[in-house]
DNA sequence: CGGTACATGTAATCTGTTACATGATTCA
DNA sequence: TGAATCATGTAACAGATTACATGTACCG
């Protein structure tokens, strides 16, 4: 029953969900649930948000499959708390799942939709959108480059596990770059429009 | 009853949701639930996906809400037909939709969480995962180009309306371009890793 | 006295995915 | 005969969002 349980969620290749990327958090050390939302916040959050409701209610199940093990640790003045880690199987199942099939996700931006509708509505509110989005792809941006150049200066002699975090971050870099590229051609097209 | 239901729905300023896609794509011309899913697979689609099962859905749901109008076309030999297009309220729905806030959908990308993960598991699964994305990057930035070059060789003489899917188009060229880039980079920090 | 950080959760709802289901026509 | 295209849906489930709920400690 467990089993069956267990094998229907998190089976081998299975699709991506929040919990493959707590488990990951976890690799490093162990969290509390209040800890895993703030990672999620930044770092891993960059590439896999989630929110304190759901790290909760999915820790509970991570627990009920023996994946995640949990030490309260009680507290003077302040709300007891619940430290995760993750176990044997935890680890095992991470293999597997980054060992499996790693689809994209399908792109869904509304921006571009509302692109679309540019034959008719106002070109200055698309405008204005393509400005908002230009500035907070600045910002992550600019917060991306922080990060890299306080924590992976010498990218040629970082270890394996501070590799893939740095690989990540250069892929957001990327990203963002393309982004702000894209949002300073369409803004000289929509100036005329 | 009915106005509240529509209005915890897709009230002013709501979140993205298929229904504003769909709206979009009937903005061109009448179309049935099937010729809806085909435009998904690709144009619309690059920008917003959905299956044709969750159209059929929400194009219920948008009728109940007046928010598109059916015509049922009997047909000899095959399956009858439904022909959907866009109420006048649908169209003042979209226009608020699109004057509304834009928000940036999280990001949730399986294959830079399975980067954390490199300390952790063989090197080789993850440059292989990589250049699998690498081909797929390549196969829809030749799509893309493809379809710049057909329809939008003369991006500065384009009317509104075709301007808004040519930025869009070029959101996409710029996406997959930055993504192939940082594939190649990846690949060559993990061929030594 | 008000805001922020710490700390944890439930419930309702919305959205998206997967599996299942049917049936004719056309082309190779 | 079998695959592709046309054509429409239901049901179950998984995953994510929003609203609601509680309470202490510390800093200004």
């Amino acid at each position: 029953m467990q089993l069956f349980a267990y094998k229907s969620q998190l089976a081998y290749g299975a699709a991506m969900a929040l919990n493959h990327a707590i488990l990951t958090a976890l690799l490093d050390r162990d969290l509390t649930g209040y800890e895993l939302a703030k990672e999620f916040d930044v770092s891993l959050g960059f590439f896999w948000q989630a929110s304190h409701q759901q790290i909760y209610q999915q820790l509970k199940s991570l627990d009920a499959e023996g994946l995640v093990h949990v030490t309260e640790v009680p507290q003077a003045g302040r709300p007891d708390k619940k430290q995760y880690g993750i176990t044997q199987a935890g680890r095992e199942l991470l293999k597997d799942w980054v060992a499996g099939e790693t689809r994209r996700k399908p792109a869904r931006d509304d921006l571009f939709v509302k692109l679309y509708n540019l034959g008719d509505v106002d070109a200055g509110t698309l405008k204005d959108a393509v400005q908002k989005r230009l500035g907070e792809h600045r910002e992550r941006h600019a917060l991306y480059e922080k990060i890299r150049d306080r924590g992976y200066s010498a990218p040629k002699s970082l270890s394996r596990r501070q590799l893939g975090r740095y690989l990540a971050l250069r892929a957001g870099i990327r990203q963002e770059q393309a982004a702000i590229d894209w949002c300073l051609e369409a803004l000289e097209f929509l100036q005329s429009a």
